[in-house]
DNA sequence: AGCACATATGATACCCAGTATCAATAGACC
DNA sequence: GGTCTATTGATACTGGGTATCATATGTGCT
């Protein structure tokens, strides 16, 4: 996965530099959602020098490749989540942070009728569902 | 509509006073979403002396009886947006800021179907849509 | 109407996410 | 290897939001 970050950041016409390789990786051992801090303090605990701005600018990167995505969880906090660069939405896990994605299912038809009933046209949409897992659903 | 959000505030038994007063009427006359940033310059603008603080205070209160709700707009920025307390979906307009709330339109089915795909207990969604309103289509 | 007291206020200082700047560094292509 | 441009990291800054705390003010009671 970290191999496909690098691709697509090759395919994209940037340099695969030191730095983004291993905040690749960093990445890819991640579980569910993190933030630019928890990066961060990732790197900082290996002692990778890497700096601030370098962070967030491979995560500006990756978010315009479609890699990662940025979310809004229900505490108003940012996060950021790795996926697939189709069009997708993201199912998180309240309790341990886990995400999966799940493709469309069906909100065309809920655009469409808001549309309707609006007079708006709707250009882009944003759904985020947030649950329980099922590790934690079992766990308790 | 300042009315509406004075009665809430005390039936939430908090204290009705001069600054909320002021800054109901503040968020009354608002068209469309803002900002704290976008009230405080208001309140700056009539010399009304209401802090930094107070501002976001009442935000919350209002956000708690959810007579307001914080959305994320596609750049990443905060805005708020007056709305009534049932739950619903906004709907914002890219051009002007102005937004509608429309009421379920279908979600459940949506959530529902994401939830048996994904083994998650879905708890909560957030579902906002952006485009054009009336106005700004022909408009242009 | 006046009092007492908790709640709310605003000034200030602070925290955190993210961005701008810029001299120093290091990929990529020859 | 050498060159030249993209990238880096240190630093400083911005902007949204929160903590603190002495002062001010609604509210309930009489």
């Amino acid at each position: 996965m970290a191999e496909e970050m690098l691709d697509a950041l090759d395919r994209a016409g940037v340099r695969l530099t030191g730095p983004r390789r291993k905040l690749a990786a960093l990445i890819e051992r991640r579980e569910g959602h993190f933030t630019a801090a928890d990066l961060l303090k990732d790197a900082g605990r290996r002692r990778m020098g890497i700096g601030r701005a370098t962070v967030f600018r491979l995560l500006e990167l990756l978010s315009e490749q479609g890699l990662v995505e940025r979310i809004d969880l229900p505490d108003g906090t940012h996060a950021y989540i790795p996926c697939e660069p189709t069009h997708h939405h993201h199912l998180v896990c309240l309790n341990c942070g886990a995400t999966t994605d799940v493709d469309d299912c069906g909100i065309e038809a809920v655009t469409h009728e808001a549309a309707r009933r609006s007079g708006f046209k709707i250009e882009q949409h944003r759904l985020e569902l947030f649950g329980r897992c099922p590790d934690c659903r079992s766990a308790n």
